[in-house]
RNA sequence: GCCCCGAUAGCCCAAUGGCAGAGGCAGAGGACUUAAAAUCCUCCAAGUGUGGGUUCGACCCCCACUCGGGGCACCA
């Protein structure tokens, strides 16, 4: 009869006792080791948590585990991002409070971390929707707001009609809202922004900083978001206007192919225009399109050019032609200044536009290509400028800077830079969110509220019509509204919008640190010591967003002078998804795995183990392909070694079996290179192969008595401490140890150990195996070529020949080349 | 259309430019058992997507392509 190892017993068992050790305690004041700051990002409390919060917390418990063992002291903390539209969504659905949706639902989430064995240190946990916590939004806002990076502007914004709110731009997924999946229109607001762009050249810089530290994926995905690109701004006279039109343009050099000009449709630039022109009907009636067009429609690319003739020209500074200008979509309001100088020779949509127009082309660039007026193929290669008057035979970069010299010497051009970065964006017209901190007065306008008076609470929910309406529920709250001026003591109204939600996920990560401090948002000194993170562990959807706009905050933050860091996170890990069949998760796909079911049947390790196990942490995780059982079946492997030690804790390791040691020591060095390196699928394989080892040594090697079974097992328990912390805390038990196996320290690796006896030489010839041979791992170069030189094999493959060269790299290989 | 990443055994995945296989799943055979489960042992398979190149030597570096995944997309 074998020893059965009943999971869920041992997950109730050490449940307590862990609570009572508290292994992964962080703020201990007189702790000596040295600190680290591994973070995960906080999930947002819908439900109880699903596989895909088991794999990222599997990951990051790996990594701060680890550190623990290596004698850090480590901060892990975990909160949950509590305000948002779901928590809203849910209570009209249930005619509820969306507090108490959310704080059930964090009970539930927080029980399920306990039973998981997240490493977390209880003692740090924060909500974002506690006023404690967003009453430091609120502070943060009205402190950029006095630096002029919190504004509010009227402007169309995307407008969604399902959750009838405004989205920033990174809300908006292909025309389509990133929540719902609605159409997203357009709707002209008076908004509150933070001025991100402003940042948007450091936010691009700074990723040097974290060039082989964070995925290259992401810091491509910022760095295409940012979309910075280089040029001039050029200015073009009007006839019969007073004032120049500027366009930016990155194609200076070629102005002299400049044919006509584009305005923005929908710009106010092509409003004022047309007017007075005799085609104000011709234009109203184009805009009415335009208007009616979808952002979808919009992005459609291959779509023909459309646009109006606005009967009016502008003069090209550099040749002082007359350049008819055009109103069209297909230039963007919000880009640049919303007007291009059209060069439909090297621009593919200006030359389209020429070709639907019948307007002129222009050729200024010689590429060897052939003539785009011809073949409807712009020219974009690299060549010297002809046509273009002291510009010819330049090449591209040196006709830049001649044109923007020349034209700069009568302020008509000057160089610029342009980003596809907006400024974000933060008014919800929502109910569960940070109340914006401004009191609008009829005779002062906006007015901060003083920070004596924050936080502004939001009010009851019960009661609340929380419906969407398209204004915030807040405004409809009479006693919560209205409230008298700070600066005047006149009637007046609190803004009524909320805060967009990433507003609070963009600093929560320094509040870890002092969660309970009422009276500042964070302690400098803790910041200073524990700050910036450095490991931080997600999911790649946050790739842009959260992560852009942490980095934003940060800088922010760094310029108050109240940070001295200007890069929140130094490493980032990404984990991928995990998929069932395929594809993502679904209850409509009905491929679902639920998380409570796997951790019921197979247990806490084994679905860790398994998420861990199942490849690079970084790629997607199917289901389908992982055995939960048949990791189970390793972890009792594994336990059933810790109960066949016959030696005593404490043994003299040093008199144990030197084989089995060896493997020990080798099998300790590469789990821990392997955890560094974030191959956590090849520490647990070299685990697997440690207690195969092990295994084999027990019934067939040296025996279960001798003191190097006693060293591996205590080397698997650790090293499954980081994986599967019941198992291995069961395993450290029945190695007569006290608990807790997470704080027993990595074993001290034995370096002598590591170097093998002997190492098997490779003869080659020509590259081709010939024989293999044992030598001492420190054999020389010369030393080796001559045992090659006398071996059988070689000396037959060579007999005869000639020898040209030989290539030896002692004590792995001889080549002989003929 | 542009950019990024990937492709190794039936499957998931390993392999500082130097023996293609560490580990697992699935499969086959055996031991134990009255039998089954569990457990243990043994076996099994690809020459690394395709075509070139560099090199004494390429899964690894370079070029072109195919397929898959992802990002951006009228940003001047």
């Amino acid at each position: 009869m074998h020893e059965a190892y009943d999971v869920h017993h041992v997950q109730e068992k050490w449940l307590p006792i862990w609570d009572a050790i508290e292994p992964f305690k962080s703020g201990r004041a007189d702790d000596p080791r040295p600190k680290k700051y591994v973070l995960d990002m906080f999930p947002y409390p819908s439900g109880d948590l699903h596989m895909g919060h088991a794999e990222a917390y599997a990951l990051g418990d790996v990594i701060a585990r680890y550190w623990v063992q290596k004698g850090f002291n480590v901060m892990h903390p975990i909160g949950w991002d509590s305000f948002g539209l779901p928590a809203e969504n849910a209570a009209i659905k249930r005619n509820a409070d969306p507090r108490a949706w959310t704080y059930e639902n964090i009970s539930v989430q927080k029980a399920s971390m306990r039973r998981f064995a997240c490493s977390f240190d209880w003692d740090r946990v924060l909500h974002t929707s506690d006023p404690e916590y967003y009453k430091w939004n609120q502070w943060l806002f009205l402190e950029m707001y006095k630096k002029g990076l919190a504004y509010r502007k009227d402007s169309p914004v995307n407008w969604c009609p399902n959750c009838q709110t405004v989205l920033a731009n990174e809300q908006v997924v292909a025309g389509l809202c990133e929540r719902c999946d609605s159409e997203v229109t357009k709707k002209k607001l008076n908004q509150w922004y933070l001025k991100i762009t402003d940042y948007a050249d450091r936010l691009l810089d700074d990723m040097e900083q974290l060039e082989g530290q964070w995925p290259e994926k992401v810091l491509m995905m910022q760095r295409n978001w940012i979309g910075r690109s280089i040029g001039a701004e050029v200015e073009f006279e009007i006839e019969g206007r007073a004032k120049p039109v500027v366009v930016y343009t990155t194609r200076p050099d070629t102005l002299h192919g400049a044919t006509f000009m584009v305005v923005a449709a929908d710009s106010e630039l092509a409003a004022e225009l047309v007017q007075g022109t005799g085609v104000e009907s011709d234009f109203a009636k184009y805009l009415e399109g335009v208007k009616a067009a979808s952002d979808i429609d919009r992005l459609a690319t291959d779509r023909p050019k459309t646009g109006v003739f606005l009967n009016r020209y502008a003069i090209n500074p550099v040749n002082g032609a007359k350049l008819p200008i055009w109103a069209s979509d297909y230039v963007l309001a919000d880009y640049g200044t919303g007007a291009i100088m059209a060069v439909p020779a090297h621009d593919q949509r200006d030359l389209d536009f020429a070709r639907a127009m019948k307007l002129p082309v222009s050729v200024v660039v010689e590429t060897g290509e052939e003539d785009p007026n011809a073949t409807g193929v712009a020219t974009t290669g690299e060549g010297v400028m002809i046509n273009s008057g002291s510009l010819n035979g330049l090449k591209k970069a040196d006709a830049i800077a001649k044109v923007i010299e020349e034209l700069s010497a009568s302020k008509k051009a000057k160089a610029a830079k342009n980003y596809r970065l907006r400024d974000w964006l933060i008014s919800r017209q929502r109910f569960w969110g940070t109340p914006i901190p401004i009191i609008h007065c009829p005779t002062c306008g906006e007015v901060p509220v003083p920070e004596s008076q924050l936080p502004v609470e939001l009010p009851d929910a019960v009661g609340l019509d929380l419906k969407p309406k398209g204004t915030s529920p807040l405004g409809a709250v009479e006693s919560w509204v209205n409230v008298p001026c700070p600066a005047c003591g006149a009637p007046a109204k609190r803004d009524a919008d909320t805060m967009d939600t990433f507003v609070d996920s963009s600093w929560y990560f320094l509040r870890y640190t002092s969660v309970n401090r009422g009276d500042v948002a964070y302690d400098r000194a803790e910041v200073d010591t524990w700050l910036p993170v450095d490991q931080y562990v997600g999911g790649v959807t946050h790739a842009i967003l959260h992560l852009l706009y942490s980095r934003f905050f940060t800088k922010v933050l760094f310029d108050m002078g109240k940070l001295n860091f200007t890069e929140p996170f130094t490493k980032l890990l990404n984990q991928g998804m995990v998929l069932m069949d395929g594809s993502a998760m679904s209850k409509s796909r009905g491929n679902l795995v639920r998380l409570s079911d796997e951790l019921a049947t197979h247990g806490v390790d084994a679905i860790r183990i398994s998420m861990v196990f199942a490849g690079p942490p970084e790629d997607d995780v199917d289901w389908a392909d992982v055995s939960p059982a048949g990791s189970a079946k390793f972890l009792n492997r594994a336990w059933r070694i810790s109960g066949d030690v016959t030696s005593k804790a404490g043994v003299d390791f040093t008199t144990g079996d030197l084989a089995l040691r060896k493997i020990v020591h080798k099998a300790l060095h590469d789990i821990s290179f392997a955890v560094e390196s974030f191959r956590f699928n090849v520490a647990v394989a070299r685990v697997m192969e440690l207690v195969n080892h092990t295994r084999k040594a027990i019934d067939s090697g040296c025996g279960a008595a001798d003191p190097a079974v006693r060293e591996s097992a205590e080397a698997i328990a650790i090293s499954l401490s980081l994986v599967a912390p019941y198992t291995a805390e069961e395993m450290w038990e029945r190695l007569g140890h006290k608990p807790s196996v997470a704080l027993a320290g990595w074993p001290a690796i034995d370096q002598s150990l590591l170097g093998a006896d002997n190492v098997t030489a490779i003869l080659q010839v020509n590259g081709k195996i010939k024989d293999r041979i044992e030598v001492a791992p420190n054999i020389s170069d010369a030393d080796l070529e001559k045992l090659a030189m006398e071996n059988a094999e070689i000396k037959a493959a060579i007999a005869g020949a000639t020898i040209s060269k030989v290539i030896t790299r002692a004590p792995k290989l001889v080549n002989i080349v003929l």
